[in-house]
DNA sequence: GTGCGCTTGTGAAAACGTTCACGAATTCCG
DNA sequence: CGGAATTCGTGAACGTTTTCACAAGCGCAC
């Protein structure tokens, strides 16, 4: 068994896991079973189960799990003990509430940098994250280490913001922007588009209820 | 043949593929292939090929898809021709850079009203965007229509706002808030979770590198 | 210590999603 | 007109993810 490879699938849970876990230990339970862990997760119970399987064998049978080392074993395969800076591109409404959010530094990764293009706001502030200009973000990776950028610029200045992240180094980027950028394979890219999710839910809407009139019975 | 059931991963990706065709019926193109599809969307041609499929046979052979033709059908069976007013739960950070965000109504998802428990901001708006207080969502819901909630409240607000969504009569929510709610098997939630993303991003980086020698250096 | 009830861990089956590979339809050109 | 070049549509192979179902291990009662 040990620590092989983790499945995608399992690796995009483990972090709800941790959640309920940090809740349960909060709540002063000591262990806690796969039902509960389902439960609180909205997942299956035997899925649970081999999603912390990957992990190696954490459990006792008849027992449950112990939240304190299940804690621990879940928060090391993630690696959650790093601490991965984080530079912001683009500094309007979005960019403005990803910077000034607190949770993200309380995961481990603090928003070292800003990044705008708007020369009314580079040499400011907001919420203690600097705003400088998008020539600096080599520097600016470099000095903090960053492995992560998020851009939250406009659609068509994405591909160029992601180069120039590329360029300075960083590994991982966070794209909001409802583009798809270009990158080398060693870099890692997520894309979280809004509007798409809002499209999922209204294709559902559409499909349940309309019978769709005037079209072809 | 015929728009049977569509696979949800299909549902995911038609969105992508709707916003390359409009831009290449804004550059000019007539027709295009699922290859030029595929490159634009970041992903195989024969999955574009066989997404496609699902919705009828809309191309020719040897020749590729009507770029016009196309886009009339991936809008009709994602049912873009509708428009499903939201309304938006917490206006924070997040909440308000959602409120003002224009993209959305662009697409068929106006932001119609928003709620706040906060009665500093209750009776004011913001861009356009009335600020009403919880109490109130059922009101909002029924005037506008609202099938689309949003949630980007604190995590500990969120069941209890699910709750005053579902009980309004709203059938979708999009939760911000990286809390798992919980609600009637006709209402869909989909959960838009950036700590998490960030997480996923971090134990890639963490996987990649570094041997994780003995613990504390 | 034996039996009973509980919960894990995991093969195996089922469901789902992706990719391949090729026949079929179409255009173009000589 | 015949053949080469395209490009779609799709069955089948492949891979991943979910779910099932049950043996194995544990604690407790007596
Ligand atoms: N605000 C939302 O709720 C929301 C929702 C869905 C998607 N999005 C997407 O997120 C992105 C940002 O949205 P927003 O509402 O914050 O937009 P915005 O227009 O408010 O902000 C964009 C910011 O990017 C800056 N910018 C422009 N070009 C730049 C460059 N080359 N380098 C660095 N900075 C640059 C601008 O100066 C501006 O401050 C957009 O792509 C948008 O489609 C936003
Ligand atoms: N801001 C971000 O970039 C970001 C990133 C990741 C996750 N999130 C999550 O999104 C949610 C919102 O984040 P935020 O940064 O906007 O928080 P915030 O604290 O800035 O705003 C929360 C808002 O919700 C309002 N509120 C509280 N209880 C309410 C209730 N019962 N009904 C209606 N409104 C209520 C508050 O008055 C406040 O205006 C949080 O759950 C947060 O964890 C935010």
């Amino acid at each position: 068994m040990a620590t092989g490879h983790i499945p995608e699938a399992t690796v995009a849970r483990l972090p709800v896991y941790l959640r309920s876990l940090t809740e349960l230990a909060a709540a002063g339970d000591a262990t806690t079973s796969s039902d509960v862990l389902a439960e609180r997760a909205g997942v299956n119970p035997a899925k649970v189960r081999k999603d912390l399987s990957y992990l190696g064998t954490h459990g006792t049978r008849g027992v449950g799990y112990d939240v304190r080392h299940l804690t621990f074993e879940v928060s090391r395969a993630l690696g959650v003990a790093n601490t991965w800076p984080v530079v912001v591109c683009g500094l309007g409404n979005l960019g403005r509430a990803l910077a000034k959010h607190t949770g993200f530094t309380e995961r481990g990764f603090p928003v070292v940098a800003a990044v705008d293009i708007d020369p009314a706001i580079t040499g400011t502030t907001v919420d203690d994250v600097p705003v400088h200009s998008p020539d600096q973000i080599a520097e600016l990776v470099a000095a903090h280490g960053v492995a992560i950028g998020v851009i939250a610029t406009p659609g068509n200045a994405a591909q160029e913001t992601a180069d120039l992240l590329v360029a300075a180094g960083v590994r991982s980027i966070l794209d909001f922007s409802s583009t798809v950028v270009t990158v080398p394979d060693h870099v890692e890219v997520r894309t979280v588009d809004l509007s798409t999710e809002l499209q999922i839910l209204g294709f559902h809407l559409h499909q349940d209820l309309p019978p769709e009139v005037g079209k072809t019975p």
